[in-house]
DNA sequence: AACCCCCATGTGATTTTATAACGTTAACAG
DNA sequence: CTGTTAACGTTATAAAATCACATGGGGGTT
């Protein structure tokens, strides 16, 4: 009893980022652009790592670190969890993956390469998972971190609640 | 070998949400306060929940479940986990708790009766947790929201960082 | 009072998520 | 070629959370 869970409806041109969109081209165009990047900065961009992200591209969706490491073993890869553990510690450092708090999953960046905080906006019907930017330290927030004298490094914000296809649905 | 690990140092007036105050005052203040919204409201405050509201409070920074397990079985309770996880559904419900995602932890709640959407910022070094307002779905996230349909429910936003104490341990 | 129902509690077992520790191998600099 | 480092694979274990089921305390209702 590995895991997987996540309700998958059809096959490539999928919900997603809430938004219709051709898919393939989008994960290759993703995969592309973080091997040029790595290049360019001497990241490693292994096998397992490319697996990894080629699979969070693909799903365009928030898939747990045991869900990952499933579709590994089926792929060849090692199959105990600090395999995925590690190359998603690289992705996600790298900002090639976001983690998700709230769900302990983690999920494709889709806005590579610019720097950014991203929030996310989780359906608690579907999980689907899209991203946005913030600014929070801009915000009430940096104006209390500068009243009490606190550096913010790094925010996570996510929100929860229902996507447009959800919503449809459940008015339907 | 059960939980804790949290590093303590003095007693009664600690730390804290980064400024100093009389804690056991606003302890004991805070605890009414449950008690009487509690009894306004028809929700029963029980002993479970009311000694790991009282450990949070005393505690003043986020604790894990397990290491409120502990307290509890300390104090004569139950010792299993969902003794913990019941008491804190409870808290969490009603608002007199939150749930820090970041850490798989919970903080007393430092607004007690205001209506909110809380944030915190977290101390990476010494793990102090500080409570503010935001209101993240009237900036950029809103924004993006209404621009793709998504209906905002609840929102979570912690700010990662180093807190003024530990920012000065460091200069010194 | 006897009955019923609901809710909260207690407990054992299990699942899910994450890390520790250790040996091996591949890439690279000297 | 050799020493060093970073990545990988595996075993084992820790930490966080939930499931399932039995028990007991208050309320109402009759």
């Amino acid at each position: 009893m590995t895991s997987d869970a996540q309700p998958r409806s059809a096959d490539t041109a999928m919900p997603i980022g809430f938004q219709r969109h051709d898919h393939s081209a989008c994960v290759a165009k993703a995969l592309e652009a973080a091997e040029a990047r790595c290049a360019a900065e001497k990241l490693r961009l292994t096998p397992v790592r490319r697996k990894v992200l080629e699979l969070l591209l693909q799903e365009h969706r928030a898939l747990g670190a045991y869900a990952i490491l499933d579709r590994l073993r089926d792929a060849g890869f090692g199959s105990q969890p600090p395999v995925a553990y590690r190359a998603l510690d690289f992705l996600v450092e790298n900002g090639f993956v976001h983690k998700i708090e709230r769900l302990n999953a983690f999920v494709a960046c889709a806005h590579p390469g610019q720097t950014h905080s991203p929030a996310f906006m989780i359906c608690r019907l579907c999980d689907a998972v899209a991203e946005a930017q913030s600014a929070p330290a801009k915000g009430a927030l940096g104006v209390a971190a500068r009243a009490v004298g606190f550096e913010i490094e790094r925010t996570v914000v996510e929100a929860e609640g229902v996507c447009p296809a959800c919503a449809e649905k459940a008015n339907a």
